[in-house]
DNA sequence: CCAACATATGAACATGTATTCAACTGTTGA
DNA sequence: TCAACAGTTGAATACATGTTCATATGTTGG
């Protein structure tokens, strides 16, 4: 059991905003969706049966967190996953809830 | 880059579900407040400046995520992190906040 | 250049939820 | 045993936010 270093305040503000917004169902489906590859707006809504305008919405709240990026080419924009830290504490994540849950 | 692993309706439920208890500010603190050590209620309630009852309902919900784990000592119910994934995503996560922001 | 496409945005609404207050349950030291 | 302590629970409320609809911006192929 280590501990966790002191956070700044900045840190203790963005940490919990950036857990929140991977908290809503559709938008962690779309991160989940962009984790595989590259993906249109377009195409993640067809995907996953969401509404394009939902979609943007999502992104643009994603972008902000920078959890992931997006790159324009022609008249699409294709979003990916923005670092690898995403994807260890995604992998984290489902371990944990794949824990075995033991009563002692 | 690599891909999650395809995900049981369970884990679809249990994933967006468990990142949300983390959103909020207040709980978030209480956990990595039980990273340091295994903590009272009212020793977290005091410590973070949260009334009792306030720190009573967020460990309830905690505790039913696995988040945290309590062991009574006479009196007192002693918190403390679940199981290592916690730590786990805790620090990828802090990791990712801390991230350099590079406009590309 | 412009019609068609791709994405973004803003307001409005409906739903969810963090916090407080009060009361309750359970434990132990004296 | 019982008064004092530690923690839990439920209802009520104030606030936040996910989704939709309509519209706007921007891009490109023909």
């Amino acid at each position: 059991m280590i501990g966790i270093e002191p956070l700044s305040h900045h840190e203790l503000v963005n940490l919990p905003e950036t857990f929140r917004l991977l908290g809503d169902p559709s938008r962690l489906r779309i991160l989940l969706h962009c984790t595989d590859a590259p993906k249109s707006v377009t195409q993640i809504a067809d995907d996953l049966d969401l509404s394009q305008s939902l979609v943007s919405h999502h992104l643009r709240l994603l972008r902000g967190a920078r959890l992931v990026r997006g790159v324009r080419q022609s008249r699409h924009i294709f979003y990916r996953i923005s670092d690898q830290h995403v994807n260890a504490f995604l992998i984290d994540m489902i371990a944990h809830i794949r824990e075995e849950h033991c009563y002692s």
